[in-house]
DNA sequence: ATCGTTTATGACAACGATGTCTGAAATTGT
DNA sequence: ACAATTTCAGACATCGTTGTCATAAACGAT
């Protein structure tokens, strides 16, 4: 078993001092150009991979940041992971991911722990821990960089990345009202999620605008699983003004609305329109596929990332478009 | 900003020195029980958490381990992550997930580095990693402990936990066989897979000892997911002698079987009985909710992490058990 | 009572990097 | 040509733990 190559390894084949390599490997200024080839190649014929922990240690940055994350959906979970660790494998930056649970009374202790055990530099919340207030009143007291991603509230607070659910909540309302329908059930999301809320408001003032009267029997409360889309299907179903579409606030309750409707043996989309939210691959995997608003997740999460390299000074948010994407699912009222 | 809580500080509070404090957090023996219990009180006084990098460097162990994967399923990949996370906690263990392309020439070089820098413990291969000989040989002679699940080679090389494919494939063709089906289609996996040419093996093996005549042209080659679902779906169901009944090796080809039989106007299952296999939560999102093999997927990591603490001598291999789940996408045959 | 063994604790070096400081060499201005 | 400044490189302390070794206290056997 190889012993592991250190920066005295490397200073010794190229023939300089150890902080030398040091300087080198932080592209630190004061190094001449023929210093600085000794050295890489001395690095490279050894394979040298500094250790993160002497780093660390010795070191202000640690090079490592987390992505704090309590989403029961594994292709948002998988989205968000995706663009993170690509933006932190470009920095040279080791992402740690972390699920934890928002409900449970640990989760400042567990996220402390964290930091103290990593010593990371930075940390990513994604929704919905993103508004755990204890858990955001420990980053700020500990004064570390933080970047949520689709935070709901304090939008003041930190830097964040985020798109409007609002505004598509309200497109996609818009988009069943032009092709006719006039009773339009809701499903809003989990209490957890603030965007929950925001997209049952989107849907409220896409149909104040269309001077449709907002009718509390055809909201009902999910939370953005499947099952919880198949029960509130079926209320929805058998409400005497029974809707001719139903808008879920997420894919995975959109299918459960989808099953449902086959298990009643309706014809879809000529029956019922259905429609999404997320554009998760799931929208393209059922029957029929679901329209639905494109949530740029995985570039919310790279952009959450590099907003955390850039240190910002002061709190900065990005948004980023959503995109209604029309699939076989919703029609035009028979 | 408070800054950090060493062990210093808590030998201080305490009254002993720090090598004690070391010795109550390794739970070393030769600590006095009144000893401790001071320790251990002034460590949750002061909320202590060690520095993970100080641990890694001067002792033998980083307490982290790897879990590398290259897989382009979410859901799996999150019930991976799932189950090794949770058996990491129990040990107080950190889980880096580490993304990884078994086709680029340099995973041998980001595994290496992953390891120099991090010095982890250990490490979890998932599959494709697990069959990438490259890393296999790389780990080998670096000597580091690891634990494959589900590998499809070199089953003397190291520990691992698996379940059954052959005979979970040769259950569901025998299941559709005793539906009544004779000619059954079948869709094959990714190639990178092992796994896939396993399953393909069982489907012959229940064919051939039901007397049932293998057809070539019955048989399609996928990549395990939907696109290649559905293309494999419109070869099969324009084939001369249409099949009553298709077996996806894995759940999303199956929704892409799905996709095209609703295209196409069949009515399910009647018209055609399709099967699955993982058991993916996607198997329920789809209508019908598809018949398939339940793989124990968590279950499978949790017991490749216990298998990688538990430091068995020489090899050891577990075996789950799968299980078929029958749904409403299979039928007797019309 | 004495000796040997086990138990219990501490002093100090070491892990592999970076931060700080110091001084030499190169460059610039006059 | 000389002083002042900037550039370059190394010596050494340091980060927060664990490993090794030394030693004191407690215990058991004679």
């Amino acid at each position: 078993m190889a012993t592991r190559n250190t920066i005295n390894d490397v200073a010794r084949v190229a023939g300089v001092s150890i902080k030398t390599v040091s300087r080198v490997l932080n592209k630190e200024r004061y190094v001449r150009a023929d210093t600085r080839e000794k050295v890489e190649a001395a690095m490279a014929a050894l394979a040298f991979s500094p250790s993160l922990a002497a780093r660390s240690l010795a070191g202000k940055r640690s090079h490592q940041i987390a992505l704090i994350y309590d989403n029961h959906s594994p292709y948002y979970i998988h989205a968000v992971q995706e663009g993170v660790w690509a933006r932190c494998r470009e920095a040279g930056v080791r992402m740690l991911a972390q699920p934890a649970d928002v409900a449970s009374p640990t989760i400042v202790a567990e996220v402390g722990g964290l930091i103290d055990e990593t010593h990371v530099d930075g940390i990513i919340l994604s929704s919905p821990v993103t508004d755990c207030a204890p858990v955001l009143a420990e980053l700020e007291r500990r004064g570390i960089p933080f970047v949520r991603i689709s935070p709901g509230t304090n939008h003041a607070l930190t830097s964040s990345v985020y798109m409007d659910d609002v505004q598509a909540a309200d497109d996609m309302t818009t988009h069943l009202i032009n092709l006719g329908h006039r009773v339009i059930g809701f499903i809003v999301g989990h209490p957890n999620h603030m965007a929950s809320e925001q997209r049952l408001f989107g849907y409220r003032r896409a149909l104040d605008r269309a001077g449709i009267a907002y009718e509390p029997g055809l909201v009902h409360h999910g939370e953005f699983d499947f099952a919880s889309g198949v029960v509130a299907a079926h209320s929805l179903l058998s409400y005497p003004r029974r809707p001719t579409a139903i808008f879920a606030s997420n894919d995975d309750m959109a299918a459960g609305v989808l099953t449902v409707a086959h298990s009643k043996g309706l014809t879809l989309p000529d029956d019922l329109s259905v429609a999404g939210f997320d554009d998760t691959p799931l929208a393209q995997l059922v029957w029929p596929p679901l329209t639905t608003i494109r949530q740029p997740t995985r570039d919310l999460a790279f952009a959450a990332a590099n907003l955390l390299f850039e240190r910002v000074d002061g709190v900065e948010h990005r948004r980023l478009q959503h995109e209604l994407v029309e699939r076989a699912s919703t029609a035009r009222v028979g």
